[in-house]
RNA sequence: GGGCGAAUAGCUCAGUUGGCUAGAGCGCUUCCCUUACAAGGAAGAGGUCACAGGUUCGAGUCCUGUUUCGCCCA
């Protein structure tokens, strides 16, 4: 019995668990503790998930690819560190805590400001370890002692510090400003916080009356007609415009036209913002309730009246509507008018309506004020630092979009009025005059410096943009504002990984951030991952019913199984369709693997000596071709994770191992080990084991490390995969003669195995066999034990030369050799005849294909020598075969 | 309206300096429980690489245009 044994099959709910605490315990997720501590670091600050949220398919996938990019540097010798935490969100967290309250029977105006505060606190902290130990499972190797919290003291501290710069550059401001309201959450929310959907709607037409004009006197005289979406916004507006060249209101400009129901008096101005083609081409301008009016008032200096209240309801402002929900009222309002006889038409429109990201309701544009970000000089840091290429964005198209948005931008809506968050740090004196400080104490010392004596103060009641504190990420977490050990050591961090739908919300903002305050880029390049959807493409959905969840997946398959699927089916910014046949298939892979290390391990002897890399002097032509594969796999993986093609490493090295490693060095070997050396095989196949499972570790952490501790290693080697050293590849490998020699064997193999299978011969059955191989003679005769094997042919019955005449059977050609199958009557001479001859046309087609190339002059001139050379021999090869073919052929007719 | 992406086998997808007969998984057909693995093995069927031009010795890959679908921005 070998001592190298393994249990039958793969138990990863035991081994993923078990595997990760002992990684952990280990201390091996810390930059400290790599093969190279005081190397090169590698650092990847991890998106915040959610601290209430629930794992989800979008997690699951970033934490795979980060996860994959510090496991690989990290065997690649770099001190990899992996920063973790949680995101307070905001808005999410606080809707949470409020529904719960509801349950309760309370709302948080009830409890008050602080006890809520301190419920979102008992909340968070509650949910926070249901997240983390999903991304736990998933394999995350963060360095849980650097774990922070959006919302910890340090990273508030980091928040403040920030505010408090940008208000003494002049950025941070407090202003009157139309904003986007959400009557529901009861706060502003910034412009990418709006989504807009195309939703059907009806246009209203109705006739604004001219002052001292009558009705009747028609468009253009009585009236002027006026298009618009919601008719509510009339009560608020203060002029109407038409174009200062619209032939048909031109004479109007500078009249006075009265609003409907109301009678207020307004102008009708002109601007070259309207659109003459749309609607009736007259405008009503709302300043108060629409951003585009509002620059137009702007323009215009005109009046801004507020008909609404926070919760959308109209206000005293709007008169006899007064007290109605903004939809009520728009229909009130348009019966009110048909009476009047002002209304003309309704159509039906497709418009785009405003919609919170969170909760999905109206948006309401509105005046209020409100704190905001000047982001213009930060706009032209976070531009320069991709223009010249100190950051790059994969896939490179995106950064189009990053310059498109950072070339267009608004100021930023940081308050947001609610209780969970970063609490402004403004302080109010008591005629209004505002203190920014770090502190309430510093606030009130620069207060009495203003005053001449102390006055009470007050904060703002309103928070921070969750955004805000995320946009600080990368160095906060490390330290900043302090000059820390780890911030000098670690920033700025190497890779940002993220969704691309986050760009604006976050990677946008942390450069822009990171640029400003840190004087530096927070990393140096940005890896955008697409959305997760379900096998045929649609978002996953709860509605849908098409939520794969990813707990239930790694319950189970297993988190390796999840990983690699996430991994290999998705390329850089595009979405991928997750589909469970592709999840069980990565499940058989990882078992695959489990299997092939048992065959490897029980074919060890008890006093089995590992030697490393094996001594090619010693090797057969399997063991060369296998190492020469292994080379390339080598080289193409570590040149794919070079280039971000993560998922194109993992799917060659799953073809290497599966399809070159286990279906033939393994069946190659078997004969081999019963031989009279097997030393060299059993080396082989360790080394080979050993490295594949070095390439695969980063895709399938678990299982690679649970084997990897069962395979016998040189006793300077690392205690565990988790850091043992990336393989590179070895010249004295490079095995040509060798790649050639078992190539051509496999197709031998595969041209038997066809005939057998065409030919009905029973699979159990062992068939003789005649080879007449003038260029491999050598190699194949070398290689008899596993051609018979393989091919399942009688050894003693196995023949090298030409067959014997008169002999019924079948005729295979391979390149040059040809082999005979005496299959006596199971062969019928004009099936042979047909088959031969198809080969031979299919011989010929290339023949010619090749040939035509060669014939161009231009193609042997200006094609790489090495393209030309290979063609030549290409045709070489077809020649030759299809010499045997017609000699055949000749002989069977 | 502007921009971007996708279109390759029945399904889901790879295919990145342009270069052997375009690959994989699942599904399908036939055979096999051969002591690593039936979550497996062997053999096989299945593709005018959306369409039309162009560049090139050579195009699934580069360029132009068209069609369909999807996304982002205004």
């Amino acid at each position: 019995m070998s001592q190298f044994t393994l249990p039958k099959t793969y138990d990863f709910r035991d081994a993923e668990q078990r595997l990760y605490q002992w990684w952990e315990e280990n201390g091996w997720f810390k930059p400290e503790n790599s093969r190279n501590p005081d190397g090169k670091p590698f650092v990847i600050s991890i998106p915040p998930p959610n601290v209430t949220g629930v794992l989800h398919q979008g997690h699951a996938l970033f934490v795979a690819l980060e996860d994959l990019m510090i496991r690989h540097q990290r065997m690649r010798g770099r001190a990899a560190l992996w920063v973790p935490g949680t995101d307070h969100a905001g808005i999410a967290t606080q809707l949470q805590v409020e529904r719960k309250l509801l349950r309760e029977g309370k709302s948080r105006e009830e409890i008050g400001r602080e006890a809520f505060v301190q419920e979102c606190w008992d909340w968070a902290n509650k949910h926070h370890d249901r997240i983390v130990g999903q991304l736990k499972r998933l394999g995350a190797s963060c360095d849980w002692d650097r774990e922070r919290f959006t919302l910890d003291e340090g990273l508030s501290r980091a928040v403040r510090e920030a505010f408090v710069r940008l208000y003494r550059m002049g950025l941070i401001y407090r202003d009157e400003y139309i904003v986007n309201w959400s009557p529901g959450l009861q706060t502003a929310v910034s412009d990418v916080e709006v989504e807009y959907k195309e939703e059907q709607g009806t246009l209203y037409y109705f006739k604004y009356p001219i002052a001292g004009a009558n009705l009747e006197d028609g468009p253009g005289q009585g009236y002027i007609p006026v298009a618009t979406t919601r008719p509510e916004t009339i009560l608020g507006d203060t002029a109407v415009a038409v174009h200062p060249e619209d032939e048909r209101y031109r004479h109007l400009i500078g009249k006075t036209c009265l609003v409907p129901i109301l009678n207020r008096p307004i102008p009708i101005i002109h601007d070259t913002y309207v659109d003459m083609e749309f609607g009736t081409g007259a405008l009503k301008i709302t300043p108060g309730h629409d951003p585009n009016d509002f620059e137009i008032g702007q323009r215009h200096g005109l009046q801004i009246i507020n008909i609404m209240n926070k919760d959308a309801t109209l206000n005293e402002n709007a008169g006899p509507y007064a007290g109605l929900d903004r939809f009520g009222a728009r229909k009130k309002l348009w019966e009110d008018m048909k009476q009047a006889g002002l209304t003309i038409k309704e159509e039906p429109y497709t418009m785009q309506v405003p919609r919170a990201q969170r909760g999905g309701e109206i948006v309401e544009p509105l005046v209020s004020t409100q704190w905001f970000v000047n982001t213009n000089p930060m706009a032209e840091l976070g531009l320069a630092a991709v223009r010249t290429g100190r950051i790059r964005i994969i896939p490179e198209r995106f950064t189009k979009i990053y310059y498109h948005w950072l070339e267009n931008l608004r100021p930023w809506c940081i308050s947001r009025q609610l209780w969970w968050g970063h609490r402004i740090p403004a302080w109010y004196g008591p005629d209004g005059e505002i203190f920014v400080a770090h502190s309430e104490a510093e606030a009130r010392a620069l207060a009495e410096e203003h005053y001449g004596h102390p006055v009470d103060l007050e904060q703002d009641p309103d928070v921070l943009d969750t955004w805000f504190s995320s946009g600080l990420w990368p160095f906060s977490t490390l330290g900043w504002p302090d000059d820390t050990p780890d911030l000098r050591r670690f920033y700025p961090t190497d890779v940002l990984e993220t969704g691309y739908d986050i760009l604006f919300f976050w990677v946008a903002r942390m450069i822009m951030q990171g640029l400003l305050y840190t004087n530096d880029i927070p990393f140096h390049t940005v890896y955008l991952h697409g959305l997760v959807r379900d096998e045929h493409g649609r978002k996953m959905s709860k509605t849908y019913g098409n939520v794969i969840d990813p707990i239930e997946v790694m319950d189970e398959y297993g988190a390796d199984a999840l990983r690699f699927t996430l991994l290999t089916g998705s390329t850089p910014g595009n979405d991928m369709n997750l589909s469970i046949n592709r999840i069980r298939a990565n499940r058989n892979f990882a078992n695959k693997i489990w299997n092939a290390t048992r065959f490897v391990l029980g074919n060890l002897p008890d006093d089995f000596t590992y030697r490393g890399a094996p001594d090619a002097a010693a090797l057969d032509t399997p063991d060369r071709w296998i190492l020469h594969r292994l080379n390339e796999t080598i080289a193409n993986a570590t040149r794919l994770f070079d280039g971000y093609q993560f998922g194109e490493a993992g799917r060659q090295t799953y073809e290497f191992l599966w399809g070159d490693f286990a279906d033939w060095y393994i069946e190659a070997a078997k004969p081999r080990l019963r031989g009279d050396d097997p030393d060299p095989v059993r080396q082989t196949l360790v080394y080979v084991l050993d490295q594949t499972l070095r390439l695969l570790h980063p895709f399938i952490p678990f299982v690679t490390e649970e084997l990897w501790q069962h395979l016998p290693h040189l006793q300077e080697e690392a205690p565990a995969l988790i850091v043992a050293a990336w393989p590179e590849p070895r010249p004295e490998f490079e095995a040509a003669a060798a790649v050639d020699a078992f190539e051509h064997l496999r197709e031998v193999v595969r041209s038997i195995r066809n005939a057998r299978s065409e030919y009905n011969v029973e699979a159990g059955r062992k068939i003789a066999a005649f080879i007449d191989a003038p260029t491999h003679a050598q190699a194949l005769r070398a290689m008899s034990d596993i051609l018979t094997l393989l091919a399942r042919l009688d050894p003693d019955r196995t023949a090298f030369g030409p067959a014997p005449a008169g002999e019924k059977g079948a005729t295979l050609v391979v390149g040059d050799t040809t082999i005979f199958l005496p299959l006596g009557g199971m062969v019928d001479i004009e099936a042979e005849l047909a088959r031969l001859q198809k080969q031979l046309a299919e011989t010929e087609k290339r023949i010619a294909a090749t040939e035509s190339r060669l014939n161009n002059p231009n193609f042997v001139q200006k094609a790489p020598e090495k393209v030309v050379a290979q063609t030549r021999q290409t045709l070489a090869e077809l020649q030759a075969q299809k010499a045997r073919l017609e000699e055949q052929i000749r002989a069977l007719s």
